[in-house]
RNA sequence: GGGCUCGUGGCCUAGUAUGGAUAAGGCACCGUCCUUCUAAGUCGGUGAUCGUGGGUCCAAAUCCCACCGAGCCCGCCA
């Protein structure tokens, strides 16, 4: 829970004693009007009337004055009172706003892809997203913790395991020769229907315990998961907990959740359901073996042991699988948790799909490589005296921070197509844009003696701007919580970074009267871009 | 065919949950501003019947209905 003297509460409980009718919605967040809005369409009373009264009934300090403009109020607060809460939070708790620690225990699971092949930028979607959550929901004050649920027990895995017996046996597997012989597998069952069998026969070793298939599985998937993770850890992500398929069925978690519910099971042949409606949802197979909607219950119900809230980040083509499983849990069984889905759309290239299998796809290393080289050449470019250690670590924070920002700032159900022009932008709304306005402020900061200990009380158009953008990062940061949106936190960095430009161009500090008070609006302003660039893992440098 | 999601200037994105002030940014294009703290920046200009058609309302990008277009799902795959 977030903790802040909060404007809006206070004016809303004084116009309430006013007008009992006004809800929440009627008072917002200003743009260039005022601080806070009041509508007064519903109010039927004459505008003027109503300015009256409640200029009356509102006297706080805080407050500049009150203006009436067509059918809104304006509330204008003093820029001084809304710095000095900022201000104050910051040398009393180290950040705006506090937080109070909720009991909570919240467990985002995301990425979760198939140990197939290496990560691309179709599926870091999922990974930006989640990771984004995490941070978000930590900094709300929610203890949290990622879990990453490996496959190592599906057909694909186990495509990916006989793809390296069959084509590469006598070479040590790696990530190139895996994906080779995944990529050939596949193409080879398109002609020869025998290798679905070799499949098959090789799930059913696997679920009746074979230590020794299990084993070789989960070496090979273990390697390409290892690929993923060290992907993921340049772009600054790392998962707190991987949680292993293969578990649920060698414990025997599986039949155990399956005899618990036998009652509600229905029969297809030897084949397993549980009916929703009209529709069957498989649990097991004919020959026995079980289906990923099966240990995906059984994982669930094991998440819900530790864990209050469950959030799962999911593509939207698990919308079904998703709405079906949270019915089934709370249904059948004694599954107590909230739990939320994220979906997101898909990302595709200009050309079409993504593709594993078809080896259609960007991965992120080349993504990463790429953006690198791109930043390197305008370092080089823009900042000919940089030496080759800050070049290398301008590139690669740029290279993180861009990937990320380009992906989360976009809401999570619209899909995008991925574009090399505009992954590898680095002007207008993007993370440098960002990155820049911060290493200005950082760069005053430096060449000033002042320590910014005073508040002042003029403050012209274009401080009174960034103050207001400051004051509202709550109000971001709650709403990014409610619909876990982390696109909400990239959208406000953009707003508060343009707001910084504008006064850094306007405002001049150093040698000037107002040097004091302009540095301590530019430490405050530091420690919110930190804050919230920490959010959605945007790395700032003091310089770039 | 059924279900879910999306459609906002040439291109990309915000605004839609909670209807309300001239629809806000960015890219591209044209022009402005470095004798002052990083020009990856700033300011100005060109450019939008908010997919189409109805409806509700004092008021619709936002709500409702229909249609069109795109994506995803409709497996004893995951």
């Amino acid at each position: 829970m977030l903790i802040f003297d909060d404007y809006k509460e206070i004016i809303l409980k004084r116009l309430r004693e006013l007008y009992p009718d006004i809800s929440q919605n009627d008072v917002e967040l200003g743009r260039d009007y005022g601080d806070f809005t009041l509508k007064i369409f519903k109010l039927k009373e004459d505008p003027k009337i109503i300015l009256k009264k409640i200029k009356e009934n509102l006297s706080e300090d805080f407050i500049e004055r009150i203006d009436l403009q067509g059918n809104y109020i304006n509330f204008f607060i003093r820029p001084e009172n809304m710095l000095g809460i900022i201000y104050n939070s910051i040398k009393d708790f180290g950040y705006f706003p506090n937080t109070f620690q909720d009991t909570s225990k919240v467990l985002i699971e995301h990425t979760s892809a198939n140990p197939t092949g290496p990560i691309h930028v179709g599926r870091i979607r999922n990974s930006i997203i989640g990771d984004s959550i995490y941070k978000i929901l930590e900094r709300y004050g929610y203890r949290s913790c990622t879990q990453y649920f490996v496959n190592d027990s599906g057909k694909q895995v186990i495509s990916l395991y006989l793809g390296h017996v069959k084509y590469h046996k006598n070479e040590k597997p790696d990530l190139q020769n895996l994906l080779d012989g995944y990529q050939r597998i596949y193409r080879e069952m398109e002609t020869n229907k025998s290798i679905e069998n070799e499949i098959e026969a090789l799930a059913e070793r696997y679920e009746k315990g074979d230590k020794e298939l299990i084993d070789n599985i989960q070496h090979v998937a273990s390697i390409v998961l290892d690929s993923v993770k060290s992907s993921l850890k340049k772009i600054g992500i790392e998962i707190s907990t991987y949680v292993w398929e293969s578990n649920f069925i060698l414990y025997g978690d599986v039949n155990k959740m399956l005899e618990s519910i036998s009652e509600n099971l229905k029969s297809e042949g030897s084949a397993k359901y549980i009916e929703i409606g009209d529709k069957k949802i498989f649990l097991t197979r004919a020959d026995g073996t079980s289906l990923y909607f099966s240990r995906d219950i059984v994982y669930h119900l094991f998440k819900q042991e530790n864990f209050d809230w469950l959030v799962d980040v999911l593509g939207e083509d698990h919308k079904d699988h998703a709405k079906n499983l949270e019915y089934v849990l709370k249904t059948f069984f004694d599954f107590q948790s909230k739990i939320d889905f994220v979906f997101y759309g898909f990302v595709s290239l200009e050309n079409g799909k993504m593709s594993t299998r078809k080896g259609r796809i960007v991965t992120l290393d080349d993504l990463y490589e790429k953006t690198i080289e791109e930043s390197v050449k305008i370092i080089k470019e823009k900042r000919p005296d940089y030496d080759e250690n800050l070049i290398k670590n301008v590139s690669e924070a740029i290279a993180a921070s861009s990937i990320r920002f380009n992906i989360v700032r976009v809401n999570a159900n619209k899909p995008i197509v991925f574009k090399w022009s505009e992954a590898l932008n680095f002007e207008g709304d993007s993370a440098p844009y960002i990155m820049y306005s911060y290493a200005r402020a950082c760069s005053v900061l430096r060449k000033s003696s002042k320590s910014g200990g005073e508040l002042g009380n003029d403050y012209n158009k274009y401080e009174k701007d960034l103050i207001r953008v400051m004051y509202s990062y709550p109000y971001s940061l709650k709403s990014a919580v409610e619909f876990l949106r982390p696109d909400i936190i990239a959208n406000y960095l953009l707003n508060l970074s343009k707001a910084f430009n504008e006064f850094y161009l306007n405002c001049p500090v150093i040698n000037t009267p107002e040097e004091s008070k302009r540095i301590l609006l530019i430490m405050v302003y530091k420690n919110i871009m930190e804050d919230a660039s920490k959010l959605i893992g945007i790395k700032l440098l003091d310089e770039i």
